[in-house]
DNA sequence: ACTTGACCTGGAGTTAACTCCAGGTGCTAG
DNA sequence: CTAGCACCTGGAGTTAACTCCAGGTCAAGT
């Protein structure tokens, strides 16, 4: 598959796939004889994966150690689940975070409506008494 | 109050503070004699939402256009209310996002649980082979 | 008087994560 | 055979949100 697809596919710039690779997220993508890369399923799979990470907010960096690790094979598999549980704990308090903003967020929402609604009734009125006045 | 208090009750640095107000997200904050700021009061519920929506993500620039509608009166109001509930949207599907991660990360963490268990299992036949061969 | 420490300013530097670009190669359709 | 893409590389530029710094003021303690 060519990175014009792949980028399709997932949603990421084909400049964003090369950087990938650049930095060692993604390991070395197989290439046609004339040089193009060439993803494979493996690379799919792993790709998804790193899109799925990153739209958590997961940093980079801690993606590439993490995949250094899956790359060495099965002596790593406990320090990859501690990096996972470790992530696991930031990404809920990230989400209670945001569950407290959204809190916030609903009332202050609800206070405008009221303030909404005043406002009208005060134009209502004004109305009634104008057509009364006449 | 001095910059020193209130970063140190809302754990942002002064220089995030001082940031802020070049920016124009805190209007500028009263200063004693000598020029040196006195938040007050109502300097410090601003921080305080500033910090409350900035740690879910919301970005600087639509704060600094959500205050410039708060200084301008009640005749914002429903423009304030439609940025509030666009960024309560996007926030919920920043969550929502965050969700599905998470779902992916305990069905990981629990893969490695079971690889985990499958090698002491293993380690255990071992060792028990080895004791009967004794 | 002098040192110390908190504060001030304007401006430069940093970090993460892209994103863009110039200059070059190579298939393919007309 | 040549025009037009899609691709390549190495390197530079961008964006958001800080963070740091040099150089200066001022009040208080010794």
């Amino acid at each position: 598959m060519k990175i014009a697809e792949v980028s399709e596919k997932y949603g990421l710039s084909p400049d964003t796939l090369r950087y990938y690779e650049r930095i060692g997220l993604i390991s070395t993508v197989n290439r046609k004889e004339n040089g193009i890369r060439d993803y494979d399923e493996a690379d799919l799979q792993r790709i998804e994966f790193i899109k799925c990470m990153r739209r958590a907010g997961l940093p980079i960096d801690v993606l590439i150690d993490y995949i250094g690790l899956v790359e060495q094979g099965d002596s790593t598999i406990e320090e990859r689940k501690a990096i996972l549980q470790e992530q696991r704990r930031l990404l809920v308090t990230r989400m209670e975070e945001m569950q407290q903003t959204l809190n916030v967020l609903d009332y202050k929402i609800n206070l405008y409506d009221e303030a909404v609604l005043k406002k009208e009734k005060a134009m209502n009125r004004k109305i009634v008494k104008e057509a009364i006045a006449e």
